[in-house]
DNA sequence: GTCTATAAAATGATAGAC
DNA sequence: GTCTATCATTTTATAGAC
């Protein structure tokens, strides 16, 4: 009776751990489209535990505020982001194929993930005084780590001597855009939401933005025709 | 004795007309800086009132409800942004030279009045859900205007075949990004405000990424040069 | 115009029974 | 883990005296 019970303990706590990773993983998923939507402040964790489909009260059970919730959340969106994004550093590959597949993974992670990317925006556009410092402790190597990059290539001669830190606050912003303004490209391209096409076509312009100004020689020509 | 209560009204009327319009201007001025901060549905009007330095219940006096100070903000931000991007259509100047224009202007916006810009970049991240409608009617149809202007420049052969919608949702996030996102530009940059030097680097990069991809001729090259 | 008073609802969070 | 009950605050907004 005793084994038995404790065997049913061990299973119970391996499908309750395993329930408790799916509640905890469906409201953060609630809790970013809310946050899109409304910013932190803004939001309400009500309202996050309806879509979620349980009380406030057993929402706190899971996250112990909504300031641990916001905070679990913009980490996960920033460690997904930051993966995805250490493209620059291949010594195998030229700079206009790295950077085709940078702005390329900006523009995937606009169109896949359109609310973590609001999410972030807001926080920033807020002037980050909740995530600010984590920010500072996770973006900005990676940002030094790819100016770096730029600057390497600039020497070199395999670029145009462009201000590397401005050239990547451009590249994010066009990309980033198609996330965060989608409603108003929306209402100007006549369609509500964004289509591939339209990803498309951005992908297009602003790699041939890009490449045209930082490429402007004989191979970099070669290689804007390639990307049209 | 009527004759002077009169008078003394009247003149009171007119400075209290006077002292009306400056503190719905004060009102309004802070209510900027405090939906930039939290948006629409984080701020509080409490804490409007407070900055604005009167007491909520007076603020409702100027503003009957949180949502008309707020359409009475977008609206103000709107119109005077409207006012100064309606560049393109100048028949008596060069392409080359009216983009130029544009994305000066843009960037002076984002430096002179970064709240303002933010609080409509919140607005339309959050889906545009109270402000949609007159964006509809006000935007949509200067931005038809300047593609309409694109692609009569493509078809005269002024500049290279892009698609003018994206161009211009690039231009825009370019420029608009030097207010939303200067928070972060700033930890980059390694100093807390983006300083006049940053905004004149930002402006030569903007400019030369989209002249050297619009005006591949003799005459671009040309023009890129004197914007160098 | 500004004040006090107040309503009515929503907010984040805690305690304790089951 | 989920529930009921509860708390202290804060929220937008109104009514009415001065």
């Amino acid at each position: 009776m005793e084994r038995r019970t404790e065997k049913r303990t061990n299973e119970r706590t391996e499908k309750q751990s395993d329930l408790r990773d799916q509640t905890e993983a469906r409201i953060m998923r609630c809790a970013i489209e809310v946050f899109a939507e409304s910013g932190y402040a803004g939001s309400s964790l009500a309202n996050i535990a309806d879509r979620a489909g349980l009380s406030k009260q057993n929402l706190l059970y899971y996250f112990s505020s909504k300031q641990a919730l916001y905070l679990c959340v913009l980490d996960q969106i920033l460690d997904q982001w930051l993966e995805k994004m250490d493209i620059l550093a291949d010594d195998s590959q030229e700079p206009a194929s790295l950077l085709r597949s940078y702005i390329a993974a900006k523009l995937r992670f606009s169109r896949e993930q359109p609310q973590a990317s609001r999410v972030y925006a807001m926080e920033v556009i807020s002037g980050a005084p909740v995530y600010g410092h984590a920010m500072q402790k996770k973006i900005l190597p990676l940002m030094q780590k790819d100016i770096a990059i730029f600057e390497r290539w600039i020497s070199e001669g395999k670029m145009a001597a462009l201000n590397p830190a401005h050239l990547l606050f451009s590249i994010w912003a066009m990309t980033q855009s198609y996330a965060d303004f989608s409603t108003q490209m929306g209402l100007v391209l006549g369609h509500q939401a964004l289509q591939d096409q339209d990803f498309d076509e951005a992908e297009e312009l602003i790699t041939g933005l890009v490449l045209s100004r930082l490429l402007p020689f004989s191979a970099g020509s070669k290689e804007l025709k390639k990307c049209r």
